[in-house]
DNA sequence: TTTACGACATGATAATTATCAGTTTACAGA
DNA sequence: TCTGTAAACTGATAATTATCATGTCGTAAA
């Protein structure tokens, strides 16, 4: 069993501020596990044992609205901590999550997590970074599904997914993603968002080779963002 | 000057959490202005010196997006804290914050509050404990700005200031706010907003009188959120 | 290879929402 | 009281987006 000691992916997430013996005890209690394509992690609605750090791969957060569909709320990866929130507050899971690709991650139990809290404040305070980051992304994701288009939206996740996730050697973006979970994300129906991608792609704002999806011309892409 | 040891207003904010000793200093540091209607207290991009703890009056929290008009992110109120994400990460204010009616509040330095985050883990915690309820709401309003009509966001905007604001003994809500701020609130347009109200009034979900709105029919106005 | 199915795609149409233009109303200040 | 101005409102129309219906393509199982 590797330690997460030595663990780099924790570099990325509040962990790093843990003292070497919290993290041991992390390392104990942790339980790594692989999960495939499209299968639950856990459910919106769902009480939390424990959170998940991410070793590999992606997770979709998303939440079922009355209509039936699904409004994704943001991807999580690789040095990200999946179930955070819910496992501060002590209450259900708001969001449900669902692997993306084949994922490699570590439960670690709640309890591990809750007596750090209270005992080392630098991790508290790295953990309320984190969160006060989330909260910005939350709100500009808010400002942005209310005020932009749908056009201007799908040219943003595209961006958003270059930059977070990044490309090929071909160009592509490195993350695959359906045009239903495209449109989750865009936050559209499906078929709107295939129109868009249909017509970006003949003007040569993005490329496609099958699921594969890239830029074409990032410019006019941002300059389509902030408008014309 | 008020002491912050007696403040009712602490009780509900994440201030609670702190000791004697440090409300002392709180206390000390602070400068109570008063805040006329319509003022801003900050703006977007701005770097914050500290936080503004509410004890009378509210402000909305909102965003200027490319085209011109401001998304209302949050509504913020009488016990709450104003300006807290930003001092805890040491960055320009996210959203702009202006005053909806007359409101007194109490300037914080940010030195006071740092210290103390990083002395007292028990008020860290609870800070971050308000920080994660904020965070399930915003994700709850992106998936309800990104899955609902107008019709069902001006419903739920007004059930959302009943319950929050209460109502007078005419059955009037008794925050006051035009109908550019509702709008805003709901992320549509300002005739869109008047053509929903008008229309809520003639099948008597709402009822107005003046500036004045008031619930008409809360379970008919419930069912149309859901989705009758 | 054939079959079946799901994801992708496109057309036609309807529903929703924004925009523009103009009118009425409320109300603060002269 | 009169007057100017901003907010509230209404109508007509355009733009955006959703929905339904249908067709194509690729791929995995028989």
């Amino acid at each position: 069993m590797s330690k997460c000691e030595n663990c780099i992916i924790r570099q990325f997430n509040s962990l790093r501020a843990m003292n070497t013996e919290e993290l041991k005890k992390v390392s104990d209690s942790k339980i790594t596990k692989t999960i495939k394509k499209g299968e639950v992690i856990f459910e919106e609605g769902e009480k939390l044992n424990g959170v998940y750090c991410i070793r590999e791969g992606v997770s979709k957060l998303s939440k079922l609205s009355a209509n039936g569909k699904d409004q994704i709320v943001k991807l999580v990866s690789k040095g990200e901590v999946l179930g955070q929130r819910s496992v501060i507050v002590a209450e259900a899971a708001n969001l449900g999550a669902v692997a993306v690709n084949e994922m490699t991650v570590c439960f670690i139990p709640k309890e591990t997590i809750v007596n750090t809290l209270h005992q080392n404040p630098n991790f508290t305070v790295e953990v309320l970074r984190h969160m006060a980051h989330d909260l910005k992304q939350a709100d500009d994701v808010i400002v942005n599904m209310s005020q932009k288009t749908v056009h201007q939206r799908v040219a943003e996740v595209f961006l958003y997914l270059k930059t977070n996730f990044g490309e090929d050697k071909d160009g592509f973006i490195a993350l695959i993603l359906s045009r239903e979970d495209i449109a989750n994300l865009v936050g559209t129906a499906t078929e709107s968002a295939i129109r868009v991608i249909s017509e970006f792609k003949k003007k040569g704002l993005l490329i496609s080779s099958g699921k594969k999806i890239g830029i074409g011309d990032e410019k006019k892409l941002q300059e389509l963002i902030v408008g014309f």
